[in-house]
DNA sequence: GGCGAAATGTTTTTT
DNA sequence: ACATTTCGCC
């Protein structure tokens, strides 16, 4: 075994926590300090020192990362060693257990996993079901309470135990939150379905209430490694807990600086707290950094000092100084755009670089588009991440649902999002009598179904029958499902239903579009089922084909073979790193998020992710800000981020002139309205979960107060907003603007096909850019 | 009762 | 720019 090589090649604070074989150990691993390096050797050493891999478990962050560690280990230590290693998210990994075990939990093997949309759906259903206000239950919040309840391990019953929960929801108007929690754990087992956070707390429930089930795993898992130690929520917490209980051969690696999902239950004080925990802990410290230049690792540092709560530590780099880290300011988004494609497309040119090597990184999927429309125009190949992935898109959706039927009929919210599509004839009444029927028997909606003619459901035989014939329909992929592959059967599934028949009605470009996404699934499906014929010898059924897909992330999809600029959320980036970045939208109340500056936890949080941007560089980063940008189809105004000042001014480059003098906008309850007339200030109301700001009234009241305009001549399409005819606006028509008011047209650029047709437009002497054009009414 | 068209509502971040 | 809800017609 060359194991001895690699390890001589890490430095002394690396080879520390590799060379421990036994016992609980924490590393403290600042950004870029190679802790993927450490994980991937400290397994391979395990290995060498006669440790089995089937005893190994390695959680890591992504699939994509266990995948490539997996890739790295066997290239030490051979494939068919490596082959048998235990290696995963934290929800993969569980869920395979959890389908071992499911009888044990009252579970089918087959349990379909929710995915946020299933779950909203069923809980909107379950609202409704109730007679709730759905405006005071909003489905998506009474959702995140549901998921925070089970990320802390509060059960149903648990709830109702717990007299403070019930005071605070009843506080905050939602007086029945206890009974839908219990209505949609209960609808849920029903449909033989786990959403993610079920992967976790069902995990919890399968080690606590099992000792024998329990056993079994801590002696399998004689050695736990944890990535991304930082954002794990207390469900992971305690599963770790229970696993390492044994034999304590523990070793979690993580960095609180880049803590960055408290939104999703991360508990940072898991890190901070970790040596209580257990006895003896070892820690090391990561702090040398092999990544970025000295400007970026010092202009970090000087960010994350601003916060309060961290781990001290120092972070540090041999490497070059490197270049300022470059800021530049633009007129709107779109010039945003412009400036980032032309920077990449220069930068490529001087220094003969690959498009894989930049990364565009923003704060919301929102943003990409003006970066897209940029990168376009300049023939620039990129690659967006994350957002609306492929598999969340609605024709994969529907095909998947067919799919997720013929394995599991039970699974509500697919039964529901193809009983009728294509239209056949099931309304919204008829589906209404089946749940109502299927609540009364506590059996599925497809059970009524398959039922129908020993329970009266008032219906009349035309409607009967289109019923039947829906049922027979999927026992008859079911038939088929015993014998044939998974590839076989979707492409079946798509043409018995009519699905793509239906999209062929629609010849537009994005109807064509959607034909093609359902070609593409099929070759993925193709290539799943021949993958596994290959490696397993298994038949490559679809029962695995979708447990694949519910918890794959764009990420995982990765092929890296063709070579094109990232796009992706900086929650997204963490981990990754390259050459050039840029992170776009450096603005106040879109980064930080007007959403996170009602507390100092929540500023701070913003303020790590900023630093897990900044660190994603290796070479060189850009900040840019925008004057104004289009938000919520709205033309606003913007301020440079703080965090733009809050960099140490030396390692910044300003390429357009800086900023000085603005002033934050106030947060709720703080009192640094400076000089601002306080009497002119008034609160607005708080919609939808938004907390009320404080805003003058001095700002231009919009002296056209239309939603949307109507199309002055022809019919215009239905699936989206009316646009203005093209023909009808010209340069120096009169214009009527929502928020400028009355303006006239300098030129128009761009109008046709890409309907982000430019206007230049002139208001009381000022120009203006306006970039769609659907906000003007001609008036002259 | 069902369907298509028009109006209305919504955006932080993710497994 | 999108999805969901409501409206109005068959």
């Amino acid at each position: 075994m060359e194991i001895e090589k690699y390890i001589s090649q890490l430095n002394d604070a690396q080879r520390a926590p590799v060379l421990q074989k036994d016992g609980p150990m924490i590393v403290i691993a600042g950004a870029g300090s190679g802790k993927t390096r450490v994980l991937t050797m400290r397994i391979a050493y395990l290995m060498s020192q006669g440790v089995d891999a089937f005893n190994i478990l390695s959680l890591t962050f992504t699939n994509k990362a266990a995948r490539e560690m997996k890739q790295r280990i066997a290239g030490i230590v051979g494939n068919s060693e490596a082959k048998n290693l235990w290696m995963g998210t934290f929800h993969s990994v569980f869920a395979k257990i959890l389908r071992f075990e499911a009888d044990k939990l009252g579970f089918p093997s087959n349990f379909t996993i929710y995915d946020t949309q299933d779950s909203v759906r069923l809980i909107s259903a379950i609202i409704k079901e109730m007679q709730l206000d759905k405006d005071v239950y909003k489905p998506k919040q009474v959702l995140n309470r549901i998921s925070s309840y089970k990320n802390s391990l509060i059960t149903v019953r648990a709830y109702f135990n717990d007299q403070e929960l019930q005071e605070a929801d009843a506080m905050s108007k939602k007086p029945r939150m206890g009974d839908i929690y219990q209505n949609y754990v209960d609808r849920c087992f029903k449909a033989g379905a786990m959403d993610f956070d079920d992967l976790l707390l069902r995990t919890n429930e399968l080690l606590n209430r099992f000792p024998e089930v329990l056993a079994k795993y801590q002696e399998r898992f004689k050695y736990i490694l944890v990535d991304e130690y930082q954002d794990t929520n207390h469900s992971q917490y305690l599963i770790v807990r229970a696993l390492s209980d044994r034999y304590q051969n523990i070793c979690v690696v993580g960095d609180d600086a880049q803590s960055i999902y408290a939104f999703r239950g991360a508990n940072i004080s898991n890190i901070l707290n970790f040596q209580k925990d257990y006895d003896d802990v070892q820690m090391y410290r990561l702090e040398q950094n092999y990544r970025s230049t000295k400007n970026i690792v010092e202009a970090a540092n000087s960010i994350i000092e601003k916060n309060k709560t961290r781990l001290e530590k120092v972070v540090w780099t041999a490497n070059d100084e490197g270049h300022k880290i470059k800021v530049h300011r633009s007129l709107t988004d779109s010039e945003e755009g412009r400036f980032v494609a032309s920077t990449i497309f220069e930068e490529k040119m001087h220094n003969q670089l690959l498009n894989g090597q930049f990364a565009v990184l923003y704060r919301t999927n929102a943003q990409s588009r003006a970066i897209e429309d940029a990168l376009r125009k300049r023939d620039i190949p990129y690659r967006i991440y994350g957002g609306l992935s492929f598999y969340q898109r609605k024709e994969i959706k529907d095909v998947l649902a067919y799919l997720r039927l013929v394995i599991n009929p039970k699974d509500e919210e697919a039964l529901m999002r193809v009983i009728n599509y294509p239209a056949r004839g099931i309304g919204g009444t008829t589906v209404e009598k089946l749940t109502v029927a299927a609540n009364h028997y506590g059996r599925s909606a497809f059970e009524v179904m398959e039922n129908l003619d020993r329970i009266d459901l008032k219906l009349n035989s035309g409607t009967k029958n289109k019923l039947q014939d829906f049922v027979t329909m999927i026992k008859s992929f079911q038939v088929l499902n015993e014998t044939h592959d998974a590839f076989y059967l979707a492409e079946h599934v798509t043409k018995k239903t009519g699905l793509v028949q239906e999209l062929k009605k629609d010849a537009t470009p994005e109807g064509i579009a959607r034909i093609e996404n359902i070609e593409e699934l099929l070759n993925g499906i193709k290539d799943f089922t021949e993958g596994q014929i290959e490696v397993d010898g298994a038949r490559g059924a679809l029962s695995e084909f979708l447990e694949d897909v519910a918890l794959a992330t764009d990420l995982d999809k990765e092929t890296g073979d063709d070579d094109r600029v990232a796009l992706m959320t900086i929650h997204l980036a963490k981990g990754l790193e390259f050459p050039y970045v840029f992170v776009v939208g450096m603005e106040e109340d879109l980064f930080p998020s007007a959403m996170s500056m009602n507390t100092r936890s929540e500023l701070e949080e913003e303020r790590r992710l900023f630093y897990v941007a900044l660190t994603r560089a290796e070479k060189q980063a850009y900040l840019t800000y925008a004057q104004s940008r289009y938000r919520w189809g709205k033309l606003v105004d913007s301020e440079p981020s703080r965090f733009i000042e809050e960099i140490e001014g030396t390692f910044l480059e300003h390429l357009t002139p800086a900023d000085s003098g603005y002033r934050y906008k106030p947060m709720i309850n703080a009192d640094i309205f400076g000089d601002v007339d306080k009497s002119k200030l008034r609160q607005t109301k708080p919609v939808s979960g938004t907390p009320p700001k404080w805003v003058t009234d001095n700002e231009p009241k919009p002296d056209l107060n239309i939603r949307r305009l109507k199309p002055l001549t022809g019919k215009a399409p239905q699936s989206s907003t009316p646009a203005m005819p093209d023909s009808k606006l010209a340069q120096g028509n009169v214009v009527m603007h929502e928020r400028f008011g009355r303006g006239k047209v300098l030129n128009i650029e761009g109008i046709g096909a890409d309907k982000k047709a430019e206007i230049h437009f002139e208001v009381g002497g000022v120009k203006k850019l306006l970039l769609r054009f659907a906000k003007l009414d001609v008036i002259g």
